[in-house]
DNA sequence: CGGGTGACAGACC
DNA sequence: TGGTCTGCCACCC
């Protein structure tokens, strides 16, 4: 399976639809997007983003709740900021999925 | 063609 | 709570 337009579509629809102040692991995005175990292509597509996107990148997490942008990076301490700002708890870079992951209807 | 590399995850210990 | 190891799969040399 390439990462076509079918699936890339499929990961910006679900991204877009996670509620502020609520995340989702990779996995559970590749999962809702109809392809179990393809957390990696996932983040593949994110990363294919361009850098003045619309789409709440930032609630999407590993899943054990973690930022996974390796702490220091740029893109880690915006991740944390964004979280933050929408009323998100990040501790070290982790986030209380527990508290805050998104559970669709 | 072959090996290394990720914005990952789950099983074990 | 935290390390390792393995499976994963598209990309890029």
């Amino acid at each position: 399976m390439s990462i076509n337009p079918e699936f890339s579509q499929a990961v910006w629809n679900i991204v877009g639809s996670i509620p502020r102040g609520h995340v989702a692991s990779y996995g559970q995005v590749a999962a809702l997007a109809g392809h179990p175990r393809r957390a990696r292509l996932v983040g593949r597509v994110l990363a294919g983003l361009p850098e003045d996107t619309r789409l709440p990148w930032h609630r999407v997490l590993r899943a054990d709740g973690r930022i996974a942008f390796p702490p220091g990076e740029p893109a880690h301490r915006e991740q944390c900021a964004r979280l933050r700002e929408e009323g998100v708890t990040v501790t070290g870079g982790q986030v209380d999925l527990r508290r805050h992951q998104w559970r669709p209807a």
